[in-house]
DNA sequence: GTCAATATTGGTAACGTTGTCATTCAATTG
DNA sequence: CAATTGAATGACAACGTTACCAATATTGAC
């Protein structure tokens, strides 16, 4: 019955086209006119194909369709890890608006390294995808050139400091941190601690920082000091390093954290160790996630717009042919929490 | 110099295999074998090769490679939902083994929508991923014949209580919910609640809240009252279903929650209210999220392996090939929190 | 120096789809 | 009623790669 199945008599094997239009008794071509709702088709001939295609329970391939095409539906995506509550969001973003048009994002992570980025970056192009999706703005030397060859879309997310190779989407770290730091002073903190982690691999965490310590020496009150552990972010590492970073500077009356992991883990301290906040030390974080407006004292933190960013980068990818490159900048905004 | 470049005369256009061969003054198929490492390749066509195929910045069609041979280098990975951390964790876990392998995840979300999931499966399928990941073991009735037409291997992943597809890596959700019972008896409480949310759309938070009702009954100390949340989990709702609760059943001395969010929003609730935990209320979370361990008193919880079980899942999809389908209980275990 | 065995290369034909260009046939017009 | 149009279908040739089967070099054995 079904052409190939025949030969080794066994599997029951992918039908094809052409096995449904020999069983329509209609041509190839009709089947596939009929399966992407081309124009000008009968109505018989669509009924006799989907019921010829129903009972072979047909399925297009698209990695034909791809090929002849030279295009897919498929959306690069490379983010540089899924273990903070950053990259998902943007990710659940991205996919909000990609589900809906029948697209699919193909993963690739980076893991914060170039070369593993060129990496996945080449292995993902190979798949002709419609369009990519990169974090940051740094990247590799052949890494534009190679996008330009597909002649697809591309979309950075993240930041917008910097000469993007298509569009961007993202904040300004240095605003931000630049308004994290008018913060803090206008609350009439002076004695200001800054606290990082994972060596800042992410370089917009080391911006930040730089734009953060700039500004406030600017203001008048240096930063104190600023400790940036080797591990990972976490709540757990929050809590130790402010513990350490308390210890070698007891005057410091106020942290500034690179996420709301570590804010978190010093909140969760300073209630441990009944130091009085915001009061005793003042706590601010970054990125404003779910949780940080749950806690006894909400914490105060930049918010940024992680969902929005996908949404906005998956959009743009879209509507590229059209609207061209763009830069968008989401901004972000200071919450009102009540531990700073 | 390019082929079709000089027809038109715009685009650097993407170089193929005939471009590198022209260049290179070889067959195409040779060029393909350099660029697969096959074997049997001279050191001097490999490097005259590799010369054209630099100059040109080649890149391997994979869409055509996958045509031809029938099967790609891509996983399909159908989730619900990437907005707690369960999910993340998981995708991370599995990517983690992918990437190693040259493979590469093509996401689709289901939302918890059947109808949705099965549009997606079917736009995944049509890419012939060489493997499927489907979480959960309650899917649409067409589904487990539109993968066996692709003949390739399936694993399903957080249950393992049902007839899987394929294979199968989780966890006993009954299991958790008689030890939650259990530990939370054996600690002495005998007035329980128990804390949900997003109407239980999780089909598995329903079977471990009704595993944890049906211990309690033989246990002699029947659940007091259950309050499942329309929105979404978080620690907000945590801390106002559990300030509702509380208040409709003042007797309630201990609450086991369908995940960490909720219960940390409990926690959240009882610090800020004066609440003794764990003397005068008892609080069990699910999942054992990281932020849990940092809170000033440790969130109890039953904790799952996340990360674990998307490694495992790709793993067995890589050597279903030779062990075939395997059912895998990666087990929980409660973690040693001070909550309950 | 001859012959078999092996290492290295190339030619040809698919894989399943769709764009381009026919072709057929019914409907419309003057 | 012939001529013209347009709708509906089909034939054929790609898309870029790789499996399969030659064909040609190279090596070693005797």
């Amino acid at each position: 019955m079904s052409g190939r199945s025949d030969i080794k008599g066994d599997k029951p094997a992918r039908s094809t086209l052409r096995d449904v239009a020999l069983l329509a008794g209609v041509s190839e071509i009709s089947v596939s006119r009929v399966m992407r709702d081309a124009p000008n088709i009968s109505d018989k001939l669509r009924d006799k194909v989907m019921a010829a295609a129903n009972s072979l329970s047909y399925t297009p391939n698209r990695v034909a369709g791809a090929l002849k095409n030279q295009s897919s539906n498929l959306v690069a995506v490379v983010l540089p890890s899924m273990s903070n509550e950053v990259f998902p969001s943007v990710l659940d973003g991205i996919e909000s608006i990609l589900n809906d048009q029948g697209l699919h994002a193909v993963l690739g992570l980076s893991e914060y390294d170039r070369d593993r980025e060129l990496k996945v970056i080449r292995e993902l192009l190979s798949w002709s995808p419609m369009g990519i999706i990169l974090t940051g703005l740094h990247h590799l030397d052949p890494i534009p050139g190679m996008i330009a060859q597909l002649d697809i879309p591309v979309v950075q997310i993240m930041d917008i400091e910097g000469a993007p190779i298509g569009s961007a989407v993202g904040i300004s770290h240095s605003a931000a941190a630049i308004a994290a730091a008018d913060y803090l002073h206008g609350r009439g903190y002076r004695k200001i601690g800054y606290i990082g982690a994972w060596s800042e691999k992410p370089q917009r965490s080391k911006a930040r920082r730089r734009a953060f310590e700039a500004r406030l020496q600017a203001l008048g009150c240096p930063l104190v000091a600023s400790l940036i552990s080797e591990d990972r972010s976490s709540a757990m590492v929050g809590a130790q390093t402010t513990a350490a970073l308390r210890q070698q500077h007891p005057e410091i009356d106020c942290i500034f954290y690179a996420n709301d992991d570590l804010a978190l883990g010093g909140l969760f301290h300073a209630l441990a160790a009944g130091i009085d906040v915001p009061g005793e030390l003042g706590l601010l974080g970054f990125n404003g996630i779910d949780i940080g407006k749950a806690t006894p004292i909400p914490l105060s933190s930049i918010e940024t717009p992680r969902f929005e960013m996908g949404r906005e980068a998956a959009r743009l990818l879209l509507s590229s042919r059209e609207s061209g490159n763009v830069i968008k900048d989401l901004s972000f905004k200071i919450s009102d929490g009540k531990t700073a």
